[in-house]
RNA sequence: GGACAGGUGGCCGAGUGGUUGAAGGCACCGGUCUCGAAAACCGGCGUACCGGCAACGGUACCGUGAGUUCGAAUCUCACCCUGUCCGCCA
């Protein structure tokens, strides 16, 4: 969430920054709103408040009369027709509260100077990793999955539904071993604190990373209950430390966590639906990192390249994009993708997405520091990365590490997670 | 799930419906004293918003929200959270 004074004051680089993510025409009267109930709220502010000071003074002259025995009466009466008045102008401040946080609610974050203007047509490729192999003879990672009963997705779709996998034996194992893998190496090499959240959140968390409000259609909700499934680690983890004061020492803060991730995917029906691209419940490691402003973007390349290393190490060939604005996320100010070749599906699956959100998501989440003892605090920079989602790393090894006839050879730093050179 | 108890400033802890933003203490900052330090003493010490170049003025904030009242930290209701005991349960 933008602050308002950001619309008041600097409303030129707000609209330029739409404008980049071409959404200039459809937010042009969401900010000229804005910029008139501003003035509107200051101005009722200023009644209210005269008002307001009215009714104090003449509540004490009220006291004292009582206190000195004389008669009030009269002067209560016109009190009271002063507090009518306030709550009617306080209704009205209310209002236009209201209304200025759904307006700035619509506004996504602006991108960072160096991210591309447009639409994904304008997304770049940044560097690239390995060697994609061919595709000829690859078969799609559901027929080997399927073939080496790693993968059981009728059995899935039969107890929760269409989109919902069952790993079996190696398969179940091999989840397990990425799990363990991507900890340790983050949590050994690369100094992350090793976090364990809770999958569900309430509303609050989830307003304070920017799913809510609007993208709550996209969200399993508990029905008996206030409380929603994560759709990712990013919102427990991000919002530890919601409306806290952090001490400048400890930042960078780094953490990292193991979750499942549960999404609706609604609108995606029909879109990459088979095999492990795309499911409502998927495993997932995420990265979250709190930093100085003037670190932001340092940050965003060590996490992308913390990422990196996990595809590194599993021996993928991957590409990192950096996204341009019109397809960077709602809050992100900045993104890379790490998209790694599956040649089964003959696909750059997408594995992660790793951003910085300048302040937009800490003001919304009130997440503060203090950058010496007596200065005002100021919001952090957040950022996060996943690193990396699992279904879509278990289609690239079962695609990528996959021999004629058919068995699929575990990359070797994950042999000793999963206990077999070879699936077959 | 049930029964009690409780939620006040960075922390502890007072608070009778009327100059209470809130006693007192701790912590913290500045000063006096000291060769220096400690102790003692003196002073300072919340946040946000609105107006103002500023000095400053105003408003709001005692878990959250609503209500009663001329006036609410103080009274009423609902909700949230914490603690203790009971029940249930992996």
């Amino acid at each position: 969430m933008h602050d308002i004074r950001m619309v008041r004051e600097q409303s030129a680089a707000l609209r330029d920054g739409m404008q980049r993510r071409g959404m200039l025409e459809q937010l042009e009267p969401v900010i000229a709103r804005l910029e008139s109930l501003d003035r509107e709220r200051r101005q009722t502010i200023q009644t209210v408040e005269e008002r307001k000071a009215a009714r104090n003074a003449a509540s004490q002259e009220v006291g004292r009369k009582k206190k000195a025995g004389e008669d009030a009466s009269e002067l209560q009466a016109q009190t009271r027709a002063l507090g009518e008045e306030i709550a009617r102008l306080e209704a009205t401040l209310s209002d236009t509260e209201a209304a200025i946080q759904k307006g700035l609610y619509e506004i996504p974050n602006v991108t960072l100077a160096e991210v591309p203007a447009g639409d994904e047509s304008n997304n770049t490729v940044v560097r690239s990793w390995g060697t994609p192999r061919a595709t000829e003879g690859v078969k799609p990672h559901w027929e080997v999955g399927e073939a080496l009963k790693l993968i059981d997705l009728p059995r899935g779709a039969k107890i929760a539904g269409s989109g919902f996998i069952v790993f079996r034996g190696a398969g179940a194992r091999l989840v397990r071993a990425l799990m363990n893998l991507m900890l340790d190496l983050h949590t050994r090499d690369h100094g992350y604190d090793e976090t364990w959240v809770p999958v569900v959140v309430n509303r609050a968390s989830m307003t304070g990373t920017g799913q809510l409000p609007k993208f709550e259609d996209d969200m399993y909700g508990l029905t008996d209950d206030q409380g929603f499934l994560i759709p990712t680690a990013e919102v427990p983890v991000t919002n530890l430390y919601r409306d806290e004061i952090l001490d400048a020492a400890q930042l960078p803060l780094a953490m990292c966590a193991y979750s499942p991730c549960f999404r609706r995917e609604a609108g995606a029906a029909g879109k990459d639906t088979r095999g492990l691209l795309r499911v409502h419940q998927f495993d997932k490691v995420e990265l979250v990192r709190y930093c100085r402003p003037e670190d932001g973007a340092a940050q965003l390349e060590l996490l992308t390249g913390h990422a990196e290393r996990i595809l590194q190490t599993l021996g993928l060939p991957y590409r990192v994009v950096l996204l341009a604005a019109g397809d960077t996320g709602f809050s992100s100010a900045m993104t890379y993708d790490l998209e790694v070749f599956a040649p089964g599906v003959g696909k750059w699956l997408e594995v992660s997405s790793c951003s910085v959100f300048t302040d937009y998501q800490a003001r919304r989440a009130n997440i503060r520091f203090r950058a010496a003892p007596g200065e005002k605090p100021q919001h952090v920079y957040t950022l996060n990365g996943s690193a990396l989602a699992f279904p879509r790393v278990i289609a690239a090894i079962l695609e990528h590490c996959q021999q004629p006839d058919g068995s699929v050879v575990v990359p070797e730093a994950l042999r000793p997670y999963v206990g077999l050179d070879v699936l077959r």
